[in-house]
DNA sequence: TCAAAAGTGTTTCTTTTACACCCATGC
DNA sequence: GCATGGGTGTAAAAGAAACACTTTTGA
């Protein structure tokens, strides 16, 4: 294969995927081929190619990644963020071959991209130049390459400051769900307890919710009702923003 | 001048310089030489330069502005900003010479900042490859290259967006300021009327400003007092913002 | 002396916070 | 039957919005 022909240069994208499983939100991460370090699914963007949809492609093809929220939150462009001695060592590993590492050998900036996607929607399978691919707990990341922990860092800060003026829930949750699973979604962002009443009564008055008639049984305790989102008024209050802040 | 040896391929910079003068949000144009169409101040990154860097040079060479807020808002990449035809009108207008038409000819995703500026400290002068630099009102745009018009628009979003939450108006304001100048920028840029008496009980809450002992003199009517930022505060501010909205 | 902008305070309304009781369920 | 989480309402506090009168100044 030759990056040079096929992806517009010195360009990557790196794609922080969130998901919300038993109370923490984590990252699904791959494990570099035949070394100790992990890193968020990324890639190149083509030439004849938006960097949207190369980031959708992205998710695709190294996470098996589809369907999900997708936004660009900031270009990492530092000089400091590149690494030869690096690449000599994935080439030393067979991660990548000697013949494209003129390519890897490049000054790269990179896209980050953060997803929030449906957590038990996705099946972790590593890709071809990974050893394994799986959720870990923000707090427990693992040793990440490069600049990989800045990226996942300003990740988070992100999805912080768009979960203030904006709904979050769809794409992270099930498209049944409790209150209470939606209000653990957000204390897990913000990192900080909210009012279990107070919750319900702010956000069905953004009126983004609908009441279900089900109940999520089996449970023990009493049978919580379930909600979704009205799909309608969702994406207009992606669009426009709250005027209030959580 | 070889831009292949200095520069990173397939990258540019675009800055909109918003400065505030006569109750109106304006923005530094570029004329194009020999062009009837206008350009937000651009360039490239050098192979060893960060790019937060880059737009400071940018800013510097190609508008002579220094010493100012700088913030990145977004890549644009779609893959239909380019445009071979409009490259072959710069050959032809001679504003690029054809044996550099090669690097312009090449795909360029473009990294918006936007910048600050205090209206008055900027002696608008064309660079070597434009024909004059003016700033223009927001609601008066000619008709400018390529997508500099989305470039405009969204950096103008990123701005309220910004004004929301953070405080606005170091660089933007002369050091020393009347409640009323501060107000009305904050109008200015919200496209909305504030409450006087509203706002400046809000604003003097957050602590960022120092009220002066002296006052605007010269202009008809009540003298109004002074004010500056608290710089400490400021600064805190535009790191942690606001718990508040506008 | 008057028009126009500036300084200042109060009342009302809305939003946020804090908090308590009863209900349903599985063990 | 009891521990646990779920449902619901209200009172107090804080914040936002609406609003009016007096002062200063140049023309």
């Amino acid at each position: 294969m030759d990056y040079f022909e096929i992806y517009h240069p010195g360009l990557s994208i790196d794609c922080v995927i969130f998901g919300f499983h038993e109370k923490e939100l984590k990252v699904l991460l791959l494990k570099m081929q035949n070394m100790d370090k992990w890193a968020v699914p990324g890639g190149f963007v083509k030439k004849d190619e938006d960097v949207d949809t190369a980031a959708v492609r992205v998710l695709k093809e190294r996470a098996s990644v589809t369907d999900v929220y997708l936004k660009q939150y900031h270009l990492f462009g530092d000089i400091t963020r590149n690494n030869s001695a690096y690449v000599d060592k994935l080439v030393d590993k067979k991660v990548i071959t000697d013949k494209s590492s003129l390519w890897f050998h490049q000054r790269f900036v990179t896209l980050g991209y953060y997803a929030l996607v449906e957590f038990s929607k996705v099946t972790p399978a590593p890709d071809h130049i990974s050893d394994s691919c799986e959720w870990v707990s923000l707090s427990e990341l693992p040793e990440l390459i490069l600049d990989h922990q800045q990226i996942i860092t300003k990740a988070l800060h992100a999805l912080r400051k768009q979960l203030k003026f904006q709904p979050i829930g769809k794409n992270l949750l099930p498209e049944k769900f409790t209150m209470t699973e939606l209000r653990v979604l957000y204390e897990t962002i913000l990192g900080e307890e909210l009012d279990r009443r107070n919750f319900q009564r702010k956000m069905l008055g953004y009126g983004i919710l609908t009441k279900l008639k089900e109940t999520r049984k089996g449970g023990a305790h009493k049978a919580p009702f379930l909600y979704c989102f009205n799909e309608e008024i969702y994406n207009r209050s992606l669009e426009n923003g709250f005027n209030t802040v959580w």
